[in-house]
DNA sequence: CTAAGTTTTTATACGCGTATAGAAAGTAGC
DNA sequence: GCTACTTTCTATACGCGTATAAAAACTTAG
C-alpha cells in the first residue's frame, strides 16, 4: 500500500541530510545555517522541520552518517590498551568534524552509528575486571574527558582564527608573580605548552587510573576528602 | 586631569556588568540577551558594544566576579590529594554557574580571578614532582576533564527540563544486542547509572594516572600505539 | 462530485547577536 | 566663538533559529 493519506511531500529527511552534506562539502561549515539549506533544496525554511526536530537533531544526523562512515581500528587484546586504543579512535573522529562543538553540549552517546565506541570502551573496561556498573562509570569518565578537549581544541582553533589578542597575553602580561608564581614561571610559555597535544597523554593516565582504582579495594591512594562524591 | 576628550558616557562597563547580574539573578539565564540588558541600564543595544566586545566577553566578566567571590578551600599537604581538592574546587564553582556552557566553548583560563585554580594545580603537580611542563600538561588534562563533565551535566539538566522522547530510550530500544552486547546488558539502566556523579572518581583516576606516569620512567602501562601523540 | 480528514508546505512574525554608518556631545587649539 | 578632533551613543539593517497559523495537495467516505 505505496498510497499514504495527505499531501505528498516534496523533500525527504534523506533529502535535506544530503544537501547538507554537500553545502558543507563545498561551502564551509558556516553555510550550513537552515534557511542556505531550504533554499538548497528547493523549499522554505519551516518546510525543513517537518523532517528533523531542529538543527541540533540535523547535526546529529549527519554525525551519525560520518560516524557510520568511520574505519574502525584493530584493538589490542590486553584490555587497558585495548580501552585506549578505542578511546583514540573516537576522538580521532570526533576530532576531524568541524562542527563537533554544536554537538558535543549533547550527552554521552551521540548518534547510533557512533555506539561501537561505548560499547568497545565498556566492553574492554568489563574484561579489564572491572563490574559492569565501574564499567560505565569509566566510559563516562573517558567521555567527558575526550569532549572536554575537543571542545577546548576548537576553541583554541577559534582562536586562531580570529585576529583578536589572545586575552591569555594580556592575562600573563598583568600577572601578580606573587599571587600565582607558577603561573608567572611559564609566563609566555603558555601559548606554546597549551598548543601540544595531550590528549594521549591523558587518556593513557586516565585509564591506567580507572583501572587501579576499579581493582584495588582501597578507593583511592586520594584520600576521600567529604565534598567529592555527593550524587548531584 | 578629571576631563576626558569625547561624549562623556552615559553608562560603564560597571553598569553592564552589574546590570547584567542584577537581570539574571531576577530573571534567570535566559533574560540576559543584549537588547534586554540594553533596556535595562538604558541605552540601545549597541551601545553595549562599545564597552564589551561581545556577549562571550560579557559573559567572562561576570564569570570573573563570581570567580572573585568563591571561597577557596582549606587545601591538604599531600600533592596529589592536593590537586584533587583543588580540581574539586574549580569543578564545584563552575557547576555553580547556571551560563557556563556559554562560556566553558573557550579555552584553558577563563578569566583573571579563577587563575587561582590552574595556579595551585600546576603548584600541587610540581610538588609532586613533575616538572613544570608536565605540570601544566597535567592541569590542561584536569582542565579537559572538568569542562566536559561540566557540559555533559548540564546537558543533562537540559534533557531533563525538556519534554522530549529522550532519545536515548529509544536508542536502546532499538538495540541490536548482537552487535552491541554490553550496552544490550546495561539496557534501561543506562539512565540510572548516567544520573551519578562521577566527577570525584574521574578525577581521582585522572590524578592518580598522571602521577603514576609523570614519576615513573616507563611511560605508561599502555604501550605507546605509534598514531597517539602527534602534536596537531 | 463533494465534504471531511490528513499530511506537508508556505507565510508571517519574533527576538536574537551584531555589522555598519552616522549623529550627538563633549574638549582643545585658534 | 568657530573649527577640528575624539569618544560615545543611536538608527538601521542582516541573517539567524524557529513559533504559529493558514493554505495546499492529497486520500477516503458518502
Amino acid at each position: 500500500m505505496p498510497a499514504r493519506t495527505g499531501r505528498p511531500p516534496k523533500i525527504s529527511r534523506a533529502d535535506i541530510v544530503s544537501a547538507a552534506h554537500r553545502l558543507i562539502e563545498a561551502e564551509g561549515t558556516e553555510s550550513l545555517t537552515m534557511r542556505r539549506l531550504a533554499r538548497e533544496v528547493g523549499a522554505t525554511p519551516m518546510a525543513l522541520y517537518h523532517h528533523v526536530h531542529d538543527k541540533e537533531e540535523l547535526l546529529l544526523l549527519l554525525l551519525d552518517d560520518y560516524a557510520a562512515a568511520m574505519p574502525r581500528p584493530e584493538l589490542p587484546d590486553e584490555p587497558g590498551e585495548r580501552m585506549a586504543a578505542a578511546a583514540l579512535a573516537m576522538h580521532e573522529a570526533l576530532a576531524g568534524v568541524p562542527w563537533i562543538v554544536d554537538v558535543l553540549r549533547a550527552d554521552d552517546l551521540l548518534s547510533v552509528n557512533a555506539l561501537w565506541y561505548p560499547e568497545t570502551i565498556i566492553d574492554a573496561a568489563v574484561r579489564a575486571g572491572l563490574p559492569l556498573e565501574r564499567a560505565v562509570a569509566a566510559y563516562r569518565i573517558i567521555w567527558h574527558y575526550t569532549a572536554g578537549e575537543i571542545t577546548a581544541r576548537a576553541a583554541a582553533l577559534r582562536r586562531r582564527g580570529e585576529g583578536r589578542p589572545t586575552y591569555r597575553r594580556q592575562v600573563f602580561a598583568t600577572l601578580d608573580a606573587e599571587a600565582l608564581p607558577r603561573l608567572a614561571e611559564v609566563g609566555g610559555r603558555w601559548e606554546e605548552l597549551t598548543a601540544r597535544d595531550t590528549y594521549g597523554e591523558g587518556l593513557r593516565a586516565l585509564v591506567a587510573g580507572l583501572l587501579l582504582n576499579g581493582l584495588a579495594t582501597g578507593r583511592s591512594f586520594v584520600k576521600r576528602s567529604g565534598s567529592d562524591d555527593q550524587m548531584d
